[in-house]
DNA sequence: CGTTCAATGTCGGAG
DNA sequence: CTCCGACGTTGAACG
């Protein structure tokens, strides 16, 4: 390893030979660094489903937790991947098709295709990418202290009805959060000024039919356990409805609150 | 621009001051190229929600399609991103605040920061990186012909069945696809030995409660749709299915059918 | 546009 | 590990 590798955070190689590459890929693999390969590659992927991508030019990343990305000009999603947790190889292959390490014949296999495996188990998946042509390699030495900060969540929405419960309605009492029922757990478990039993469902957005179905499942095993004669009111809160979701809440005779994650500004 | 610029289809900067940053990524954005920047940054949202991430060092790269990920040394996922079609802008920014345009007053701005703003409507969603250290700018120019060829998804188990019926159950007959219902489009609309109306839903993988209550939709409306005396038998076909979603297929007298999306190889 | 549903969804938390 | 539900889910197909 050369001085300039330890000292800098960012090494960066243009159209390395594939064996430069591999060593400087390995190295960055050790160092735990974050290594990006640019150039023309075909990529395979088996696993929970199976694809394959033709040659192309294509962004590698590969991160110090076992993460994998491979990105092309467009889309926000990676067009194939590896999840973190991976184990990672780099290595040169003969046209043969055989597999030449470190220790490769005298011959420094410019001709050589350069290979990375990203392999993880439960489940079973490998992904496969084969560089013809590197145009740039670069490792890079990341230290990042901070954690995101994230609010307008489902979390927020929450807080806000037990802060203030008559957003819901004049007179509801929350009593617990995250009950749980043998259908999962409820968001937040109340009664109304009259006494009767409240299931809230929370949605941070406008909802489909799906969380209709999760609250009357909610409704139905508190039922069914608390043997309740009167009847249990089921409402789910969130910022709008789907015309669907609303036809089924009618049928099932829930209802719906209208309410932002966090107050207008 | 230079011409190397013109001619290779990567160029990076190692350790550029604030001005010459902004000035490749600026022409890396008309070039339509696929812009990197790795160095010490803020990022700010707003949007669907809102969200901060203090100083810390990141990779960060802009598509020509408008779509922006903020990649740390951790997860597959993006700490902050923006999708396809934002529009991408790179500006100085004087410690007062005010903000440096190209034609900025003689003095180059070494000691700026150096912005980049990724803006979307509808909805409305606004992405700030605010750099104090740019260790690398990159921008390549990518060519990628291929589409990914992927197998294994429950088109693919769909098809399994319509090839051969009997794998749902001997005697099974398909008489439509996607058959429209109020509840949504059923996967497989069809009819048993006896003549008795089977709606089958198709899971790729393992399900869990909600492609129950999924399948429980699809049926409640096609009894009403068609006022049908007989039962209509419902069929989820998944590799397996959880306990608890077990348990709400037989309390709602539906079926399953363990099948992979793929036939074993 | 809005609605619906699949996805190699990913991710975090609880059991 | 599995199960479960949230997510700034993303993405595609369709009305």
């Amino acid at each position: 390893m050369t001085s300039s590798e330890q000292e800098t955070q960012v090494l960066t190689l243009q159209e390395p030979t594939p064996e430069a590459a591999r060593e400087t890929i390995a190295a960055g693999f050790d160092r735990e660094a974050l290594v990006t390969v640019f150039g023309r590659c075909t990529v395979d992927y088996d696993g929970r489903a199976t694809s394959r991508l033709e040659a192309g030019e294509r962004h590698v990343m590969f991160k110090p937790d076992g993460a994998a990305l491979v990105h092309t000009d467009e889309g926000q999603q990676p067009v194939n991947w590896q999840p973190p947790g991976c184990d990672h190889e780099v290595f040169l292959e003969d046209e043969d098709g055989s597999e030449d390490g470190a220790e490769a014949s005298g011959d420094a296999g410019d001709g050589n295709a350069l290979c990375m495996r990203s392999l993880r188990s439960t489940p079973e998946e490998r992904l496969l990418i084969t560089f013809e042509h590197i145009m740039q390699v670069s490792t890079f030495t990341v230290t990042d202290p901070s954690e995101l900060s994230l609010s307008g969540t489902e979390a927020d929405l929450k807080a806000r009805i037990l802060d203030e419960p008559a957003l819901l309605e004049p007179g509801f009492t929350p009593l617990a959060t995250e009950r749980e029922t043998p259908a999962g757990a409820v968001d937040i478990y109340g009664e109304d000024a009259d006494g009767r039993t409240v299931v809230v469902e929370l949605k941070r957005r406008r909802v489909g039919p799906d969380a209709v179905g999760q609250l009357r499942r909610y409704i139905d095993a508190l039922e069914r356990d608390l043997h309740a004669d009167a009847a249990i009111r089921g409402v789910l809160v969130a910022p709008s409805v789907t015309e669907r979701a609303k036809r089924l809440l009618e049928r099932d005779g829930l209802e719906f609150v209208a309410l932002e994650p966090t107050a207008e500004s």
